[in-house]
DNA sequence: ATTATTTTCTATAACTCTATAGATTCTATA
DNA sequence: TATAGAATCTATAGAGTTATAGAAAATAAT
């Protein structure tokens, strides 16, 4: 293949359409369980032309990861720079998260349940990007103990990795059960989040 | 095979060992991703004698999920028929689901992350059992709202739930590194879903 | 309209995997 | 120790998988 083939924009719409379809086969049947004809068949091409987007079946799985991360850390970026009351900012962010399920929902899923299949070197990028969204989200937190917001003794790390794991488990509910709204669900998140079982109505 | 062979102890004790096999290999490389031969080689026997303990792959993955399952829903049950008061009985159970973890981990894993790889029938009895897990969660919760403890408005199903969602990423956690400990997890979880981030100290 | 390039297709090599059948080796008991 | 039954082994059918090579079709450029 002539490397210039990848920059014409038919290389480009076909390759993202590649990158959509692997999602969405990888998150239904798993990475293993998932075939390359699995993938084509669902973009509408033969097998044997999906290796014109893809060096391999890892390949795919990376990039779908890879696009999956990018997306989501960025808006969590987004959040994070913004100047807002602590509330709403962490609102903002379980929302994006949630909702990146739901738009996205594919590619986050294989990510969280199949990058582990990835070889040890590859899950390095992806390692870089995930603790650079638990950090900002952190960061979020450590805002809301010093403007007085939040509990002074709160470990914030813990906080952090304990809402990454609500919202991946809320998310992953979100995708299988049609009937649960994104709004109701970041509301109730965001509210046991911040007042536990104990905590006052409000 | 004659179907009284399965009551020699023999019998049980591969039985049981195959079990074990299949648990490990399966957590390491996923269902999908592991071989019968993975499960064969993993407890010292050939390929096709695996088929006289197991009749398909797929039943060996029904037989890991089971047991899993069935382990630490006896538990739950001890725990939610004591009469103790509220904070005791949740610190046991969060306890009780994060020690599966280190003690039965590679089973527990296998059912959280590739049960969905079942067919929709052997799914059944999971579910069963998953949910009469939760029902005991959430039993304990209305109980502490009954007893004055917990706040009154509480969605007990949706606390219920993130609980389970809680427990199954920090137990996930201390599979994965070994320097986190099981009572210091325990209390910071206990903490964080009764107190939020807003939750006075104590 | 002809040519060059990109995109897709077909066919297939080289594996791997599950499950089964029948032979073989153990093991307990009479 | 002879023998029935249990446990394991070997061999393989049959299906499915990834990846590649070269032909064909579609598209863009001259």
């Amino acid at each position: 293949m002539n490397p210039d083939s990848q920059n014409t924009p038919r290389y480009h719409q076909q390759h993202q359409k590649a990158i959509e379809a692997a999602a969405s086969v990888f998150a239904e049947k798993g990475y293993h369980g998932a075939s390359t004809q699995d993938t084509a068949s669902h973009m509408g091409i033969q097998q044997g032309s999906l290796y014109y987007y893809f060096t391999s079946k890892e390949a795919a799985l990376e990039e779908v990861c890879l696009a999956a991360l990018r997306d989501y850390v960025d808006q969590m970026e987004q959040i994070s720079k913004q100047v807002r009351p602590l509330k709403e900012k962490l609102t903002a962010a379980i929302g994006a998260h949630l909702a990146s399920y739901r738009s996205n929902s594919e590619a986050l899923k294989v990510h969280n349940e199949q990058r582990l299949y990835l070889s040890e070197e590859k899950r390095e990028k992806l390692k870089a990007l995930g603790s650079r969204y638990r950090q900002q989200l952190e960061d979020i937190l450590i805002e809301g103990i010093h403007s007085g917001v939040l509990n002074k003794s709160l470990d914030c790390h813990f906080a952090a990795l304990s809402l990454i794991g609500l919202c991946n488990y809320w998310g992953a509910m979100l995708t299988r059960d049609p009937k649960l709204t994104l709004d109701e669900i970041t509301s109730k998140c965001m509210h046991f989040v911040l007042n536990g079982c104990l905590g006052d109505t409000n």
